[in-house]
DNA sequence: TATGAATGAGTGTTCATTCAT
DNA sequence: AATGAATGAACACTCATTCAT
């Protein structure tokens, strides 16, 4: 997927030129198609070379596009970055979002498994990526747009309904979820856990977390 | 004349000289000064000015010596920077070994507040600095010698102690408590909790995740 | 703190791209003509400043160009060094080959006057350049792609139609003949010889060798 | 052998300080030797690693002295390798000398056979060190201590003997033999052509040279 | 005399970005 | 809109040479 429309301004030092200002909204369908092929050749250099093969230049030749092309979309390589991280979390989003509308009638623990196998399985799909741009996530962290409270208001929702079971605060219980998941999570990755492994001390790691009393 | 379109391939330098090796050792005085001097330096701009404005350049000057007496030290920008990750991770397991030995008779809960105390003390001495060295630690893991070993091996002693209050696999029980401590202690500090609560969520997590049973 | 002993090593770069591929292919007019003043302003600063003065920065300046363009079109200073030398020997086949074609029905001796002026042209046309360039040729010799073997070709070409008169095995005769004719001509440039002496005592040389009979 | 103590002066650019003058001569029998060393530490490394690898530093540490002492001795690097080039061609003077004295009763065949074997002798002693070798000597030419003209008058004192038989004006005689000598012991040298072939060619060509009559 | 730490001008090279066509 | 040649600031790194000890 990777192929959505966001278009973030960020520029190095005193930029040379102010753009700031979002560049060209690709409102014909030529477009649309040609920023769709740029984020995924930069999806695929990043996944391939990692951070160091990453530059602009190589992005666009992977693209079939022109350079200038690529600024015509993109006001700077972070802005694309951003894009990438952005393209990310949405797709993040949108599983997690499904999960937790199907969970409905769950127990916690059915729900966490349904949450966790859909954070994982978003994050396995393009895994190498996903390190990489985990990196770049804290750098630019200022100018991506704040969908992270979209992650926290998800969990917010299924921890709400389990209220009562909870042993902690719910603004703690929903920050520290998220910490911990994400962290077993890419843990995982790094280890090469299988999907089951992983989903299972993840589970457990959560669970405990939740329902402990001292 | 001298006007051909011929375009000849040359590799470049054939890598030069194998900068494996470590350079000089300072033994003197002066010399060991000098080294110090240039890792403060570093960490310093790296603390100030993120990993953007992190150059070797940079990193001289702001210590006071010539860019030559930087690279008569460290071989490379990164062998400067891996210093810099070993120096950190040798603060740090400096700090947990002696948690661990102060905590020869207490009970798990109380050696992990100890050890958690110690590591978030360590990463908050330096915090900014901490937050920059982590990123980059992924990209020199592979060149960086093996103490997170020493790490796993320190939790592993700790956990033996107390085998039999364990709900999980040894082996699982450490990975996952050093993966646990790290996010809890990265999330806290990008949150700016205080030491207390930090210390206070950190540790319940652990505590959960290691006695609790379904 | 951050001030430990260590000395850690990190290899440099990891041979970056392999410069091994041609760059960019001059399609456009734009681009040939820059890539033509680029060669004329290493040959120039070659000739006037000698290997000494010869950097990537001078040679880009001299033509009028950025750097940036320079390493557009050569993937390093060794290449334009090479695309010189490569330039060079073309420029020197053609003359030979010229030569040794309006040969056909003289005498050996004056086929190798003909081709004995022709190197002797060839090389005095930039004899500064070429003595630089002879230097470079050997660290080089591994990068350059063969037509040395062309002209032991040519001269093979041209003793074959006067076989009966040789005293010596033809590829002996084809090797000597070269290095010869090489090392006569040099010597007479470095020594200021008019073209016709030079001329005359090459050609000495070459039939002495060619014909005597001990 | 490449023990001489010359000490030549040169400086790349406008010299820091006036080095023109001649360093300390080693008067005592320590110094003399720490020369010695420091010259056959140079020709290693320029045997091993080429002009590429030659630097001081490294000179000095392959020496087993300090970088100091090195400039004690050479007042530049153009001096180390000055001094190298005057040893080496002391060496194939002493060689031809001895060479051109046995000759007093041969045929100027068999004095030639002998000078060859010598010439060649001296050059495969140190066959890689000799190539790079000559590749400097041209840059460095003007600096070098004029002993060329020794060589030339020893072929004078040999070819003068032999007057009647030359076809050849004496002078013209004593630089193309030089000329052409030089050259097939390159290329045999290069050619890797077995000691036996490498004298037979070159001989042949000189005194087919020296005696072909039109 | 010897040492070796320190210097810093110099140089090769990259890559984000612009802009004429 | 697209192209891609051109730009040049920014950097990493080398090495001849000096000089305080």
């Amino acid at each position: 997927m990777l192929t959505k429309k966001t278009r973030v301004p960020v520029k190095k030092k005193a930029a040379r030129k102010s753009t700031a200002a979002p560049r060209k909204q690709p409102s014909q369908e030529r477009s649309r198609e040609t920023v769709a092929v740029i984020l995924e050749a930069a999806a695929r250099i990043l996944e391939s070379r990692g951070l160091e093969g990453y530059n602009t230049n190589a992005v666009a030749e992977k693209a079939g596009v022109s350079i200038g092309s690529l600024y015509q979309y993109f006001p700077g390589k972070d802005a694309l970055t951003i894009a990438l991280i952005v393209s990310f979390e949405e797709d993040l989003l949108h599983s997690v979002k499904a999960a937790v509308a199907a969970t409905q009638h769950d127990t916690l623990t059915q729900a966490l498994h349904r949450i966790v196998r859909a954070l994982y399985g978003a994050h396995i799909r393009r895994a190498a990526l996903n390190v990489v741009l985990e990196a770049e996530e804290q750098r630019l962290q200022q100018h991506i747009p704040e969908n992270k409270e979209t992650l926290a208001s998800l969990v917010t929702t299924l921890l709400k309904r389990h209220r009562q079971h909870l042993r902690v605060p719910l603004k703690e219980a929903v920050q520290d979820t998220i910490t911990i998941s994400r962290a077993m999570v890419d843990a995982a990755l790094r280890q090469g856990l299988s999907a089951t492994a992983a989903e299972r001390r993840t589970v457990r790691a959560l669970t405990a977390y939740l329902f402990w009393q001292q």
